[in-house]
Formats: structure tokens, C-alpha cells, sequence
RNA sequence: CGCGGGGUAGAGCAGUUGGUAGCUCGUCGGGCUCAUAACCCGGAGGUCGUAGGUUCAAAUCCUUCCCCCGCAA
């Protein structure tokens, strides 16, 4: 089949991967190359560097919603359009170029976390169950009907970047299946149910700032579901210093009426802060001057016993 | 040339009024102990990122370059 593949980042390459291996006439529209890194060095997105090891054409627009974008689609003259974590809101032209229509690959069981962050919101809000959707994309944020999912259960200690990874692959199968199906005429369509619609806004920096006021779980989970971006933090009270927070393990450590953010431990007992309820191993650490290290490496060299975390 | 922090034993750090290096952990050996990841004693291990300069003398002052990291984009 001739396929239109709309995405950009990791999460897009199993899926443009299996589409490859599997034999279809492709092109792949994604975003410009961005800026990326301390020198802001132009560096083109993951699907972009797949299609040039592959030879697939490969076009990039800040805007595929303008006509410019459009017509180059058109030009093409997919039968299908693909899109997993494009980044860009498709316009009803857009939408009306392939006659079956635009399949989108979404990381949860739809109609919960519509929106940017789908993967990363689930594991802040410690769900312990999510997938991977297909769904006939319209012109609403993931409002369009529900075509097959996968489900899969999270682990209680994986982070965001973890979970990314095995969605994509997860849903490369779900797209596969999707499309065979497609292929037989025996895709069935599924409304969404609007009543148990959620959505989840786009992770910002802020959303890695830490509250220790939060049970330890609840903490716990805002760590895994921000790594690795846009990566936890809090800040050292006494010197200002941001630190960034990389992992962290419940612990059972008895309490006693310690302040939220108070640090405890040495290098042999491991790094632990204080939260509402109860005391959250800090696993993986990274001040702003170092390299990022593992708590007790840390500890080697600083003495953080009754410092305060805020 | 966007702002800033840093490169010192295997690891993490201290040491900048210049006088060839210390701490914690690890490691090796010994001891204590029913025993131990605990405790005690001892040892090994560093041309202090690179190149050059100032000086009687540089980890420490000046200059070049390389690399790592945080912020901002």
C-alpha cells in the first residue's frame, strides 16, 4: 500500500519500521530539524535519520496544515495516512488527501490521556495499566474512533523513558494488525466514549519540580514519569543547588516526625528524603556542576545528612 | 563566540595568601568476633585534563587547546 508516515521522534520508529520491513511505498513527513543540545546544533529528528538510511523520500514542514504542506501530501497521493507522535495538528485537507482515511498510533488505552503526554502522565498519575490505541484520526485532539489496542501492565519502578520504548515496539504490532485488517475490510470502528474521556497537557520543566509535602508514592511516581525528560528536581536549601533526581525506591524506613525534604543517610545505608508519609530512597542523583551519579558515589564526597530538600 | 560549574589515586570529593598532595568509599593484607556489609591496624595506588609561560619552587598565578555537566534556547 502507499503510505503517508507522519511522525518524528523514537516512539515513531518501530512503527515506520515495520511499515518498511513489511513492504509498503512510503514517504515520511515529519518537523524541520530542531536546534538540540549546549550549541544548539541542528539535528534532525529520529524518522528523519531512519529514512535516510533507508532511502525512503522523506519531506519536513513547520506546518504540513499549510497549503505548501498539502499539496505536497497530495503529490504523493497516499491511500493511507500513519501518524505516531507527529507533533502537528492535522487539518481536515490534510485529512481528505487518502482515501482511507489517517490512522493514528497513540500511547494509551484511548479515550484516557488524549493529548501530548500520554505515557509520561500515566505513570505520574501511578496508573498501573496503559497500551497502546489505534485509532481513525479527526480533526479533535484524539477524538477520532477506536480501531485495536494493546494493553500492558507498568511496573512499579519504571520510568517514562522505559515505558516510552515498549509502547513504540508494543504499537508497532497494534499498527501491523491494524492495517492487515484494514487490508481484509474487517476493521471494525469503536467510538470513543466521551464520558471516560481524559486529557493530559504537555510536560513542561515545571512539572519536574518535586513536592515532598506528597506521599512518597506520589513523589516516587512524578520522579519515573519526568525521566528522562523533563527529569525531576528539588532544590538543596543551604547552597541553592539545583539537584536533578533520577530514581528512587519506596522504603519501608520507620518515620518519625521528620519535615518534608529532609535528607538522610550515608554511603553505605544509600540517600533518603523525607516525604509526607514516609522516607523515598533517592537512587540516582545529579547536581548541577557533576555528572549524574548513583547516590552512594554521591555521598562519597558530600555530607547531605540534615539537609533539606525543597 | 548566550550564561555558569567542573576536570586531583578505581569511584566521589577537599586542597587557590605558590613550598612535589589529603578525606570518604572501594581494593589488598592483618586483627577482633559465633559471625558480619560492623569495628581496629597497616599497605598498594596520583607525571593534580593537554601544551606552553612566570618563578628558586606551580594542583595552586597567566595563556592555548581538549573533554564533561547545569541553565537558557
Amino acid at each position: 500500500m502507499k503510505i503517508a508516515f507522519l511522525g518524528t521522534p523514537a516512539f515513531a520508529i518501530p512503527s515506520l519500521d515495520m511499515l518498511y520491513q513489511s513492504g509498503h511505498e512510503l514517504a515520511v513527513f515529519t518537523q524541520p530539524d530542531r536546534p538540540v543540545g549546549r550549541h544548539a546544533k541542528q539535528t534532525p529528528p529520529a524518522t528523519k535519520q531512519y529514512t535516510l538510511e533507508h532511502g525512503i523520500p522523506v519531506f519536513q514542514f513547520e506546518k504540513i496544515s499549510l497549503p505548501e504542506g498539502v499539496s505536497a501530501l497530495k503529490e504523493f497521493a497516499p491511500e493511507l495516512m500513519v501518524t505516531a507522535a507527529f507533533g502537528q495538528i492535522l487539518s481536515a485537507e490534510n485529512l481528505a488527501v487518502p482515501k482511507h482515511g489517517c490512522i493514528n498510533v497513540h500511547g494509551s488505552l484511548l479515550p484516557k490521556y488524549r493529548g501530548a503526554a500520554p505515557i509520561q502522565w500515566a505513570i505520574i498519575d501511578g496508573e498501573t495499566q496503559t497500551g497502546v490505541t489505534t485509532m481513525m484520526t479527526d480533526i479533535g485532539m484524539d477524538t477520532g474512533d477506536i480501531l485495536l489496542f494493546d494493553r500492558t501492565d507498568i511496573d512499579e519502578n519504571e520510568t517514562a523513558g522505559e515505558l516510552f520504548d515498549r509502547l513504540s515496539h508494543l504499537g508497532a504490532g497494534t499498527l501491523r494488525r491494524t492495517i492487515d485488517a484494514l487490508a481484509a475490510g474487517t476493521l471494525v470502528r469503536t467510538p470513543q466514549d466521551e464520558s471516560r474521556a481524559t486529557r493530559c497537557p504537555m510536560l513542561k520543566k515545571e512539572h519536574g519540580k518535586l513536592d515532598f509535602t506528597q506521599p512518597a508514592r506520589a513523589v516516587h511516581n512524578r520522579v519515573r514519569g519526568t525521566n528522562p525528560w523533563p527529569v525531576a528536581y528539588a532544590m538543596l536549601d543551604c547552597d541553592c543547588d539545583m539537584l536533578k533526581i533520577y530514581r528512587t525506591r519506596l522504603s519501608d524506613l520507620p518515620v518519625g516526625g521528620e519535615p518534608p525534604g529532609l535528607l538522610k543517610g550515608d554511603v553505605k545505608a544509600g540517600l533518603f528524603v523525607r516525604c509526607a508519609d514516609a522516607w523515598l530512597e533517592i537512587l540516582e542523583l545529579q547536581a548541577s556542576c557533576c555528572r549524574r551519579l548513583c547516590a552512594s558515589d554521591y555521598l562519597k564526597g558530600k555530607f547531605l545528612e540534615g539537609k533539606v530538600l525543597v
